[in-house]
DNA sequence: ACTAAATATTAGGCATGCCTTAAAATAATT
DNA sequence: AATTATTTTAAGGCATGCCTAATATTTAGT
């Protein structure tokens, strides 16, 4: 098996799933950008993780081994329980919760977490609505979600959860929080501007969401 | 400053503040024993330390700097909270905790260890009995604490903490813990051996203690 | 088909932290 | 003092993960 401690191995199989899970085509290039590495990098390592048998390729196409795949759902549910206590018992505030959990998933051991999922009640998702792996609780709304780019004027919503990549846009998650708009909050889309930006109205309060962000940030219909 | 994640770094300056708070004399050897490391390996080490500036060395006495005393005080700190919200909140068992929170220490951000001590009530001691450094409560019996190792048959005591060093012998940890023999725990010494060892008496278990660990064990004399 | 853009690899380096083996320096004992 | 034990350093290596610069190799766009 696998010594403990391995961080970087860790990132890389985590990003993989996550680009895979956003349907995106998993080649090295994305991961590099994921990742902020440089290509040669990537490449280097890539071929480690072929070798040590997490990874296959298909032509330029990457694919997570079942090896590669369990390590990776343990990581990011460790990640995600992770910013489930943060948020929830230690009240870190939840725009700092994603980058301290990045740490948090590398060094927690599967002890730890089982007491973390008794403590919580076996969370469906963490606090940015993605799901929990392993949970035995359902996301029930899933195939409801659709980016909030493809909402009109006047239509109200439940926002339903952020990709991975919009978690580490820092500011806007500073923007978010600051008037409460976090996962389960409803808001109403105000105005959709020529610049591809979104005017929220979240409980009174405007929001402007950036053009990248509104295909980052899912959102469920209310009646 | 120094970056934001260096294991290795911090571990050094920990042990080294945590001999010097046992009254060892801080040289190479002694750091290499504790840390399971060859003496070339921290002899390297040390050097780089000396030259980033945490560590002046007198003869082969190390000191810290302030900065580096600033590092160790921050790491211990945050190791023993980390303990209290293991043992406290999220529930892992007492002699697992140790191994936890010595990863856990690493990674722990100033804005968390706020949150743990707000959420834990600011607590003096970790669950070995060893002081929070940093926190406003004292420990009130520090002087009344002596060795269980100068203790008398008959002697009743409450078990007030034991030394960094014994939180590594997993094995006597797991058979305290099974006992229910942790920090606050009254017992009485049943009797003392010609090997060194000694048999207490917890709450009507029995307990042998092994030898090198009675020197390791502070207790506090019951009236 | 042909050029431009995107992607991947090669080659050569580098810092970090470890290690082993061997030699030197100190300290402790007899 | 001489010897033995402890401690430290020197020398040479190694794996991990990064990097830059330069070179292929694809894939797309015109």
């Amino acid at each position: 098996m696998r010594d403990e401690y391995h961080p970087p191995l860790e990132e890389y199989l985590q990003v993989i799933e996550q680009l895979s899970d956003e349907g995106v085509t998993v080649i090295q290039a994305r991961v590099a950008e994921r990742l902020n590495k440089t290509a040669p990098s990537v490449s280097e390592m890539i071929e480690r993780l072929v070798d040590e048998g997490y990874v296959t390729r298909d032509g330029r196409e990457l694919q997570l081994t079942s090896n590669g795949h369990d390590v990776a759902r343990s990581v990011i549910r460790k990640h995600r329980l992770a910013e489930r206590l943060l948020a929830d018992v230690i009240g870190l505030p939840w725009h700092l919760i994603h980058e301290e959990a990045g740490r948090w998933e590398h060094v927690m051991s599967d002890e730890v977490e089982k007491r973390i999922v008794a403590l919580l009640g076996d969370p469906a998702t963490c606090p940015h609505g993605n799901p929990i792996p392993g949970s035995i609780h359902e996301v029930s709304d899933r195939d409801e979600q659709r980016p909030m780019a493809d909402g009109d004027e006047g239509d109200v919503f439940r926002f339903a959860r952020l990709t991975e990549e919009a978690e580490t846009d820092f500011q806007s998650l500073s923007e978010f929080n600051e008037v409460g708009f976090l996962p389960s909050a409803t808001a109403s889309i105000r105005a959709k501007n020529a610049d591809g930006t979104i005017e929220l109205d979240v409980n009174g309060s405007s929001l402007r969401i950036r053009s990248k962000m509104t295909r980052q940030l899912f959102v469920v219909p209310v009646a």
